[in-house]
DNA sequence: AGTTAGCACTCGTGCCTGGAGAGTGCTAAC
DNA sequence: GTTAGCACTCTCCAGGCACGAGTGCTAACT
């Protein structure tokens, strides 16, 4: 199934052409804006081969040709060669990170509206999980009578928050104690264990520890459900767009969140960066987008997902690099910050 | 500068028809719409006077009218009653609400997703902030041989977190003792207070209470900048829309979340309900746009804004009772949790 | 065999036209 | 003050037409 050198020449001419202009193009104006040793017949030719093998298509009769899903597989598979950023690239998406805070939500948060900037399409990032989340400690603030804060920080420096009612008033002291009890009890179970634990508490601690679980179970349990995502303008600026349907399918599963559905998370290879062009993806609204995918975190330890989501027409070369980077510096960042046992890694780097 | 009281009631009419259809409204379909006992001559002759004054306009000879800003800031004021929303749909909102959990940031986002829907327009929602933030206790978890994570409870409930680097390894009682010491020294203290205070600090101490008052400050100053926005897809859903350069200029503010350039918050009434029409904007991209703000929250304590974001052709007064109906859930809501010193409000009410 | 010139054919696009429909403004009569 | 009537205006849409960009095919050339 590979093509001849000239047929892939050609398609990867015509897939830059298309993607540049996003207007189908014909034998004639390809051989004039680059000069091709060969008359336009002959690019008829090959491109009528082409289209036979469903690399490309027609709109209609005599309009020219625009790549299809398979043109842009077979171009990034085969065709594409994925160049390194230019430095001065890096270094200013570097700089836009370095912006940040230290706050985990904030860097997952940035980093989305780094990669929309950077690759001009709308990108997606789901905060990081950790397999399993440990107990770290826990820390009750009374806040009124009968209500305090339960504070959870949990393994990989994860904090969760909630308000506790209790069913009678309760004093800081009596809450302080029942948090050091507690901490004693479950310092670094899981949720799991936390539920078999044969500790002896009180009603009240069991009342407490019953939300610690709770609290750490959502946590766990929470797939890619909460993601940032940014740049939904950029797709919509797209010349393909006339308010169509196309359009609103895709702000409809974009806006509702459910990730899941658009991207096949599953599917992600765990080291590297998948392309799901098109068709490929089995979401019927996305049938008209390419998906780049890739995974970050620290392998085997706390993890999440980076997408970019764009119509087929797309740079892959230039989306596909951008996102390896950006997805090397936040595993960087995890790496440097939350990897427990590690040994701190270097954090002046620049 | 009022209005006769038929041309009130046709004005009344010409915004209830164009809400609906969202095309200008002739004279003739008028009056068999509703039946009016006058022809449509005389209705012609009200409208020519309704236009000269300005409440209405014609986007050309022949065509209906339309409501103008004029119109619309006077039906709002004088024609419009704002009746209560039915109970099922409180109902419903309510219920809605409970299904959270009990985290603010949720709240806050969920807040702006169930007003979307509820007014089929884009709704935002700030965080809610304090006047200026009391640390009620701080909290130091190892988490690496440098570093630690750190915790700030402040008052009323509100939870930040960062992680900090040391010079050099440290061990967790070290950062217990720090940690009592620097509760024990500004429990109840604002961040300036931090700042001028006599207590004597050791090195690290002092490194961790730096962060401490940096992360505070940066919590009070934040004024709106951080907020949920939900729902653009039914903006851009509307029929005024074909991909038109006004659609792009609203989600380039919208995106960018600079709010206060959208929605000028110090215009809030302190207790009410605020409608900006379409040029009583003065960012020029709102110019076709309305917002209903509302603020919520503790009165003289925590609180935030929410405002609903859509064309000028909008249903004003369900709009403006679904924002009174949330910005009061959410008030309720941080009053029940957050307002310390009150007594505890009944929890249960559904 | 591969390449190319030539040519008929196909469609989309832009432009014009004309008629239908919706609405207006005005006038004169009620 | 209200209304019928009417001329007028403007949009919208369909049809017709010319143009241009492209294709596919064939026959000739290297």
């Amino acid at each position: 199934m590979t093509l001849t050198e000239r047929r892939a020449q050609l398609l990867s001419l015509i897939i830059g052409e298309y993607v540049d202009t996003a207007m189908p193009v014909g034998s004639d104006a390809i051989v004039r804006r680059f000069e091709l040793p060969f008359s336009s017949a002959t690019i008829r030719n090959e491109m009528a081969r082409l289209e036979e093998e469903g690399y490309i298509t027609h709109p209609h009769t005599s309009a020219g040709r625009v790549p299809a899903d398979k043109g842009y597989r077979y171009y990034v598979e085969a065709l594409m060669q994925e160049r390194d950023l230019p430095s001065e690239v890096k270094q200013t998406i570097r700089h836009q990170f370095h912006q940040a805070g230290r706050e985990e939500d904030e860097w997952v948060h940035l980093s989305a509206a780094v990669l929309a900037r950077a690759v001009e399409n709308a990108a997606v990032v789901t905060l990081p999980r950790t397999p399993e989340s440990r107990l770290k400690r826990l820390e009750l603030v009374g806040i009124q009578d009968g209500a305090a804060l339960l504070v959870l920080v949990l393994q990989q420096a994860r904090v969760k928050q909630q308000v506790l009612i209790f069913p009678e008033p309760i004093d800081q002291d009596q809450l302080t104690s029942i948090a050091n009890h507690l901490n004693a009890a479950f310092r670094n179970l899981t949720a799991g264990e936390i539920r078999t634990s044969q500790a002896q508490l009180t009603q009240m601690e069991w009342h407490v520890a019953n939300a610690v679980r709770e609290i750490m179970s959502a946590s766990d349990r929470g797939g890619y459900d909460e993601a940032y995502l940014e740049g939904v303008r950029n797709v919509l600026q797209k010349p393909e767009f006339g308010t169509s349907d196309k359009m609103l399918n895709l702000l409809e599963v974009l806006e509702q969140r459910n990730l899941t559905k658009l991207i096949p998370f599953r599917e992600i290879s765990a080291d590297g960066v998948t392309v799901m062009i098109g068709a490929e993806n089995e979401e019927d609204a996305m049938h008209d987008y390419s998906v780049v995918i890739s995974p970050y975190g620290v392998p085997g330890g706390i993890s999440g997902a980076m997408a970019v989501v764009g119509p087929t027409r797309m740079r892959y070369s230039q989306t596909i690099s951008t996102v390896r980077f950006i997805a090397g510096l936040m595993s960087e960042m995890l790496t440097t910050y939350y990897d427990e046992g590690a040994p701190p890694a270097d954090r002046q780097k620049d």
